[in-house]
DNA sequence: CTATTTTTGGACAATAATTGTCAAAGCAAA
DNA sequence: TTTGCTTTGACAATTATTGTCCAAAAATAG
């Protein structure tokens, strides 16, 4: 297994506060946003925009990629986490994607 | 290859109607929607409620989980069609789901 | 302990997205 | 053309999201 895929998008930007021992004001201000905003962000209770993604990959010197990547899957399991068939759902759409690859080949 | 997936859940239950040789007006009636909306659905312009999709399932006869997954599988899918590493975030997510599952054993 | 700072949660209006509905227009078959 | 089916755009009503502020709670420092 190589990356923790264990934490919510939440946790994951609050330990990187927190282990570099900054207050939520400071890095709500370094984005632009209220305090508030930025506390439910990392409690999962609000949306992060592309700008703020784009501002924390830059603020912690992390690949915005990677954290686009962490922040919309977690999106998407929130979003299927009470159906049924989450796991199918996930492969058929996936199975899309690769139908897609093959056909724009 | 089991099921085709290579349509989009409008094409799907579209092609299903054709098929019977049902209007619109007909499947909207019994699923209690305006035509216009049920057109809308069909061309993937509008969602379908729990509601509909129990409906389709039950008109049609066919599952109703299956057609969920066809449902959200599409969604998703659309959701992530523009961005970079759509693949990727739909492993991750999957990824998701199974730390839960081994988490609850 | 008190004082200070940080964090949280609720409230709120503003904005945006979705919904249900209707009517007009397009299309195709007879 | 007339008829029936389908599409499209418009619209208000509802619902969701956003940005913002404030006060209270919680944590931390002195």
């Amino acid at each position: 297994m190589s990356k923790k895929n264990n934490t919510s998008f939440g946790e994951y930007i609050r330990k990187l506060r927190i282990d570099n021992k900054l207050p939520l004001r400071k890095i709500a201000a370094e984005l632009d946003i209220d305090t508030s905003t930025l506390s439910k962000i990392e409690k999962n209770e609000r949306n992060a925009s592309e700008q703020i993604i784009e501002g924390l990959s830059r603020i912690f010197d992390i690949d915005k990629a990677d954290l686009k990547v962490r922040y919309l899957s977690d999106k998407i399991f929130y979003q299927l986490l009470n159906e049924e068939d989450g796991i199918e759902i996930l492969k058929v759409a996936e199975q899309k994607f690769n139908y897609l690859k093959s056909k724009s080949k």
